[in-house]
DNA sequence: CATGAATGAGGCTTCATTCAT
DNA sequence: TATGAATGAAGCCTCATTCAT
C-alpha cells in the first residue's frame, strides 16, 4: 500500500525518457507473460503507472509497442553478448563461454523467450519492420566465425561447421529446454525447472556443443 | 432408434463422431494458425461447417478442445514415432532413424510446434490435467535408453548420456530452428525454411548427435 | 417504466426480421439526430432494444449500418413518390402537386434531411458504394420529363427546363429552408418553423416554381 | 517590455493577433472538412502550427472556437455582400447581380456551407449565443427590400415579394446544389461540380429568380 | 443431435481537456 | 505568451458463451 501512496501523489514524473521507459518495461513483463494477443493494454498502462492514452501517445498502438519491446530485447541479448571477453588464445575456451552464456542469458531472460515465441507465432511480422534488428547481428555471426577459424587451425574444433547453424543449435538447447519446460515436464514426469536439473542441462548443453565440435578422428 | 429416424431424413449413425472427428480438425488448424487466445471459436464452428453451440455441446469450452487437440497431436506423433523400426542390429542407425523421423515430423507437422508453443505460454495447464499423456512417453524414454544401452555395449556411443536430455535436445535441434525460424531468418537475414536450407539443416542436426554421441577418445 | 419492463421481460424477439428492422429504425433516429460521427452504438443498441453485438452480428459495422439508413430513407422517399398521381390531364397540376409532395415529406421527415447532410459530409462515401439508390432516381426523372413535355406542348411552360435542374431547385426551395432553419431563423431573427411560417413557405416555393415556369412573354 | 525580451529572442508584439488568427484559419479548414464533432483539437493545433494549451488559452473550449469560426465567416460573406453595387437604376440588374454574388461566394467559399450545415445539426445552439451575427443581417434585408420597391414600382418585378424569402430561395438555389452535390450527383449520376455543370446551374438559377420575378400577366 | 438468435464483459483506441513549467 | 506531459471518459468493436427451439 506505500507503492499506492507514492504513485498516487505528485510522483507524476512529467519526464518523458522515464516514463518511456516504464512502459516500455510494463509492456515487456506483460507481453511476455501473456504474450502479444493476451497482454492487455490496460495492464501495461496500469503497470507503468500511466494512463493509456499516454501510452498511445508514445507507442502509437499495441503492434508498434510490442515491436519496440522486441528490439529492446534483442538489443539487450545482443550488447550483453558484445560484452563477452571471446578473442582469446584458447578457441574451446571461448566456444564454452559463449555456450554458459547463452543458456544462462534464457535462464536469467525468461522474458526474451516468450516475447520470441510469440512473435514467432506472428510469422516475425513486427520484426521484418525493424531496421536496427538486422545489423545487430552481423557482429554476432563474425565473432562466431572467428572462433571457429582460429579452432579449426590450431585443430580443435571439426572443419565442416557453418557459424549460424551453430549458433542456432546452441541457443536451440538452451531455449526448447526452457521454452518447453512444461509441457516436457508434464509428459516426461519431471521437474525440469529445478535447480539441480537446470545445471544438469548446462553440463548437458556443453557436451553436446563440445562432442560435436571434437575433430572428426579417422580410425 | 424409431420411425423418427426415417423420418427425420439422413440421420446416419455414427454422424456425431465424424461431426466431432471435424470441430477437432478445424480447431486444430485454428489453435496452431493463431494460438489458443488467437483462435477464435467461430472460425472453427465456421471450419467444421457446424454451429457454435454444438462445438460447446461436445467440447463444453473452448479450454477443454484446446486440450482435446492436445491429447491428439501428442498422441499422433507418439504413435508414428511407435511404428519406427528401431530394434535394428546396429545402434548408430537407430538413432539417425530417430533423428531423421523427428526432423520431419516437426517439417511435416508445423501445427505441433504452435500448439506446444501455446501450451507453453500457459505454462502447460491444459496439458497437467490430461491422463493420457504421460503414459504415451514412457514407452519413449525407455527405447531410447535401450538404443544407448546397446550402442555403448558396442562402443558406438559415449557413455553418460541420459536419454531424456538426449530427446530433448534432438527435439530442441529441430524444433526451435523451425519454431523461431521466422525470427532468426530475419535477424540472420537468411530464408530458413527454403528446401535447400531445410535439407542442410537436417544434415546438421543428424551432425550434432552423431558427433555428441561419438565415444570420447583418451589421447 | 412499463416499457423497461416489456424490456427486460422474456420479450427477446428472436425474429431476425423484426430485430433488424427494430435496429434500422433506432440507427436512423440516432443518425438523423446527431450525424454520423455523433450517434453513439450504444445508443442505437439500447434503443433498438438489443445488444451492441446483435447489431454488429447483422450490420457489420457503424458505416455499414449508416448506408443501410440511407437506402432505406431513399427507398421510402421514392417510393411515397411513386404513389403520387402525375400523368393528370393538366401538368401545371401535376408540378403543383410534386412541389407540395417534396415539401411536405421534407417536412414529415426532418431525419431524410439531416441524414443527407451527414452524408454528403463525408462526399457521399457511402452512398457510392450503393448498387440500388441509382436505379431508383430513373423512374423520377423520367417522370419529370413526361410533365415537362405534356406542359411545353400545350403552352403551359416554358420551354428549355432540364428536369433534373428542375428538382433540383424544387427540393432545394423546401430542403435548404428547412435544413438550414435554426441558422437562418436565428440570423433573420424569425421563428421559420412556426406553422404560418411554414405555410408561407410552401406558398412562396409553389410561387417560385409556378412562376418560373410560365411561358416567356415577348411583349 | 525589459531585457527579457531581447534575451528570449524574436518576441514581437502583435504575435498575439497573427497567432489567434493563424488558429482561426485552421479552424475553419478542420470545421469545414469534418464538422464540428469529426474536427480535433490536435488537428487544428498543428495545422496552426501552435500548442494544443494555447488553443485553449485562446478560445476557451472548442465550441467556443467554433462559434469564433461561424462569427468570421459570417462577417465574411456579409462584408463582401456589402460591396457589392445594389443601388443602381436598374432593379433587375442589381438582383442578377445578388444572385451570381451569391452563387460564386458559395462556389469559392465551400467552407461556408459545410459549416452552416455543421451549425444546423446543432440547432444553431452556437450562432444563439453569438451577439454580433443578426444586427449584420439587417442591412442585407433591407437592401433586398429597396431593390425589390424600386423595381416593383417600375414594373419590373412582381409585386407580392418577401425580401426574406426570396433571399432564402436565392441562397437555397445554390446552396442545396453544391452542399448535397455528392449524393444527388450520385443518384442522378451525373457530375454536378464539373465546370460545364456549375456554369448551367449558374443560368439555371438566374432563370429561375428572374422568372419567379415577372410580373403576373392577367390573360 | 442441431441451430439461429442473443448477450455481458471486456479489448483497443481516441479525444477534449488540464497540469506544471 | 507558450509548451510538452498527462489524463478521464468514452467510443467502436470483438468474443466466448448461453438461450430457445
Amino acid at each position: 500500500m506505500p507503492a499506492q501512496t507514492f504513485r498516487k501523489l505528485p510522483y507524476r514524473p512529467r519526464d518523458a525518457v522515464r516514463t518511456r521507459a516504464g512502459i516500455l518495461a510494463a509492456a515487456t513483463a506483460a507481453f511476455a507473460a501473456h504474450g502479444l494477443g493476451g497482454a492487455r493494454v490496460d495492464e501495461i498502462a496500469r503497470g507503468a503507472g500511466v494512463n493509456k492514452a499516454l501510452l498511445y501517445h508514445y507507442f502509437g498502438n499495441k503492434q508498434a509497442l510490442f515491436l519496440a519491446v522486441l528490439e529492446e530485447v534483442y538489443a539487450n541479448i545482443r550488447g550483453a553478448e558484445a560484452a563477452l571477453e571471446l578473442e582469446t588464445e584458447n578457441p574451446p575456451e571461448a566456444m564454452e563461454r559463449l555456450v554458459d552464456f547463452t543458456w544462462e542469458y534464457f535462464l536469467e531472460h525468461p522474458e526474451f523467450i516468450t516475447l520470441l515465441n510469440s512473435e514467432n507465432l506472428h510469422r516475425a511480422r513486427h520484426l521484418k519492420r525493424s531496421k536496427q534488428v538486422r545489423a545487430l547481428h552481423h557482429p554476432l555471426v563474425d565473432r562466431i566465425g572467428e572462433i571457429l577459424e582460429r579452432g579449426i587451425a590450431r585443430g580443435d574444433f571439426r572443419a565442416d561447421v557453418d557459424p549460424v547453424q551453430l549458433y542456432i543449435s546452441i541457443a536451440a538447447l538452451g531455449y526448447f529446454y526452457l521454452s518447453n519446460a512444461h509441457t516436457l515436464g508434464t509428459v516426461f514426469d519431471r521437474d525440469l525447472l529445478a535447480e539441480s536439473e537446470k545445471e544438469a542441462r548446462r553440463r548437458h548443453v556443453q557436451d553436446v556443443v563440445r562432442g560435436y565440435l571434437r575433430p572428426v578422428v579417422l580410425s
